[in-house]
RNA sequence: GCACCCGUAGCUCAGCUGGAUAGAGCGCUGCCCUCCGAAGGCAGAGGCCACAGGUUCGAAUCCUGUCGGGUGCACCA
């Protein structure tokens, strides 16, 4: 349901019988035909562009072209009129009961007016978040989670086969640092006196993993050297910061379908399989790279390593794969990884990465172009940097932590809710400041309670009806006299809740939920100004005293605008509020 | 030095597959509560879309270059 692509197929279904009387010439490309709102309201409620993209492959002027269009499409119930505008454009204006049907349509189809099947049940995999499993979740994360996660529900409701993954990083060396840590942690929960060293990680949150640890095996491992306990408290360790960080992602209501195990692809031959898939390819071979220009590292030499020829795939230069001491590098099981997520099946690969990763993108998507000999699209989005502000001044590090603002600093002051939704309304790539005031704020310039409050005035107008005696569930709504809504005030809204499933569609081909937020802004901006107008002319009020009838039909429009808000605050896992506190 | 992202109103930012007179919030000026929540609404002022070329019927949008800001750059993860 899409009034947009809607008139779209009937401006060709005219086109074709132009053709067919011989006014158009046939075999003409529809494809850069498009039906979209116009720019200025005051043009009418949609435009076309067919006569221009059409003039000049027809050999004719845009205006004839659009003129005969006109005269086809005005033929139409539900065209009011057609005006030829500019160079060629075609303003439609659509008769008022398009609008009011729209609003039965809404009310009966509920949250699922919007769902779009333009995924085709396309399977897609979306990684996010994939931090390291050494501390809990900070900040950062928490804008790729919530990216990341909005992102998966948006291309599930535009008809994708959404799988959510998080890769976990427990095969590097990092890993080791953490069991070090854990292990100095385990010796205090002990009662000796210990001291962090560089390198390790001095976060207050491994005191009770030490301590449990030492509950659960006593002194064993005190005065035992490295090599005796690293590999078990390593696994004891990742498996408790996995368990931490599973925890901060609940509590910002993020569920994953998929935890994928970087240590599960050593020793078991997944990496050297993916390898030597790159290398009968011809894409592996042993070199030396140039050295980077600019900023020489001090220690750089030339090494002979094996390498990944990723420029075949466009990137800058190639990529080492081995250390020159043998061992793989980082990369190397990212690229396995990549290469099981191409064997199971996804039509298409998303991950999000924070900024800092930026310099892998390119190798990254060289690697699965290589793997799924480019079959499989991999989109790389990046989520630039969260700067916090508290009382207009930059946010101190959190203690717990001991060197960053946690995930849980920000949900245990602000709420998943309002966390989510602020982090939503910025573009992914671009940097976003968060004010702990600012977004707790009950005003306009604070989205989240904008929108928020439209919802809750729809609730609270729900409750007067009630009071009132005035039925108005859904179903009812949907079959009130629906011709009611005549003025152009409440024309207006429902003509913006008419372009939800349009909007829907583009967020999701660009991979974009940041459209979403603004668009419901923009809705509950509709909302709010029908709402005042009720203060001036009293027959825009939504109840109507002694009138169930007028109010139903005024409330099956404010009811409609409440539905589209919920489908949109569901898509980016914001609960819609009830009532303001 | 190279790569990626960004440059739009005083400030913070939207801007769809290239489309008409480039939009919103904040701030500024002035209005609107006997009323379903004024926690809101309406109106006004405010622009060389960084700059210069190019592509075309048409460019904030696409291409090239310049300037400015951010991020990342062998053997870390």
């Amino acid at each position: 349901m899409n009034l947009f692509t809607d008139l779209r197929t009937l401006v060709t279904e005219c086109l074709n019988a132009l053709v067919a009387e011989g006014s158009l010439p046939a075999g003409l490309d529809y494809g850069n035909v498009a039906v979209e709102p116009p720019r200025d309201a005051l043009h009418g409620d949609m435009a076309t562009n067919a006569a221009m993209v059409l003039a000049k492959p027809a050999g004719m002027k845009p205006r004839d072209i659009a003129e005969a269009l006109a005269a086809k499409l005005t033929a139409d119930p539900r065209v009011a009129s057609a005006e030829v505008a500019g160079p060629g454009f075609l303003n439609l204006r659509l008769n008022a009961p398009v609008w009011q049907s729209l609003v039965k349509t809404v009310l009966t189809a509920g949250t699922a007016f919007g769902r779009s099947d333009m995924g085709a049940n396309k399977r897609v995999n979306v990684e996010y978040v994939s931090a390291n499993p050494t501390g809990p979740l900070h900040v950062g994360h928490t804008r790729g989670a919530v990216f990341g996660d909005a992102l998966a529900s948006l291309l599930a409701y535009a008809g994708h086969d959404v799988t959510r993954e998080y890769y976990i990083n427990d095969g590097g060396a990092q890993v080791d640092v953490l069991a070090r840590s854990v292990y100095l942690r385990y010796l205090e929960a002990l009662g000796e006196v210990v001291e962090f060293a560089e390198g390790t990680y001095p976060g207050e949150y491994l005191i009770d993993v030490g301590q449990a640890l030492a509950n659960e095996v006593g002194n064993v491992w005190v005065d035992q050297p490295e090599a005796v306990w690293l590999e078990e408290i390593r696994d004891y360790s990742t498996d408790a910061m996995m368990d931490l960080i599973r925890a901060d992602l609940k509590a910002l209501n993020v569920e994953m379908d998929h935890f994928f195990s970087e240590k599960s692809l050593y020793g078991t031959g997944l990496i050297e399989a993916a390898i030597a898939e790159l290398d009968a390819k011809g894409l592996i071979y042993r070199g030396v790279l140039e050295p980077p220009k600019g900023k020489l590292p001090e220690d750089w030499e030339p090494r002979e390593q094996t390498l990944f020829r990723s420029t075949e795939h466009g990137d800058d230069v190639d990529r080492p794969i081995k250390k020159s001491d043998g061992a793989w590098t980082y990369f190397a099981p990212d690229i396995a990884y990549h290469y099981d997520k191409v064997k199971r099946g996804y039509d298409a690969l998303i991950d999000v990465f924070g900024a800092d990763h930026g310099g892998y993108v390119k190798r990254m998507k060289a690697a699965v172009s290589a793997l799924s000999d480019g079959t499989v699209p991999l989109d790389i989005k990046l989520t630039q940097l969260v700067r916090l502000f508290k009382n207009g001044e930059p946010f101190k590090m959190s203690k717990r932590a001991g060197n960053f603002v946690t995930l849980r600093d920000v949900v245990d002051q602000v709420g998943p809710d309002v966390t989510r939704f602020v982090m939503l309304t910025r573009k992914n790539d671009a940097p976003l400041d968060f004010d702990f005031d600012k977004v707790l704020e009950q005003s306009k310039d604070n989205p989240v309670f904008y929108v928020q409050y439209a919802h809750a005035r729809v609730c609270s107008v729900l409750r007067k009806a009630a009071e009132a005696g005035i039925t108005t569930d859904d179903a009812t709504l949907a079959a009130a006299d629906l011709g009611k809504l005549a003025h152009e005030a409440e024309l207006g809204v429902a003509k913006k809740l008419a372009e939800w499933p349009r909007l829907v569609e583009i967020a999701a081909r660009t991979n974009e939920p940041h459209r979403i937020a603004f668009y419901l802004y923009e809705l509950a901006g509709d909302l709010h100004g029908l709402w005042n107008r009720g203060n001036d002319d009293s027959s825009l009020r939504f109840l109507h005293e002694g009138d169930a009838a007028t109010s139903q039909a005024k409330i099956a429009l404010a009811r409609a605008v409440a539905v589209v808000i919920s489908a949109g605050l569901g898509i980016l896992g914001v609960t819609p509020a009830e009532e303001m506190r």
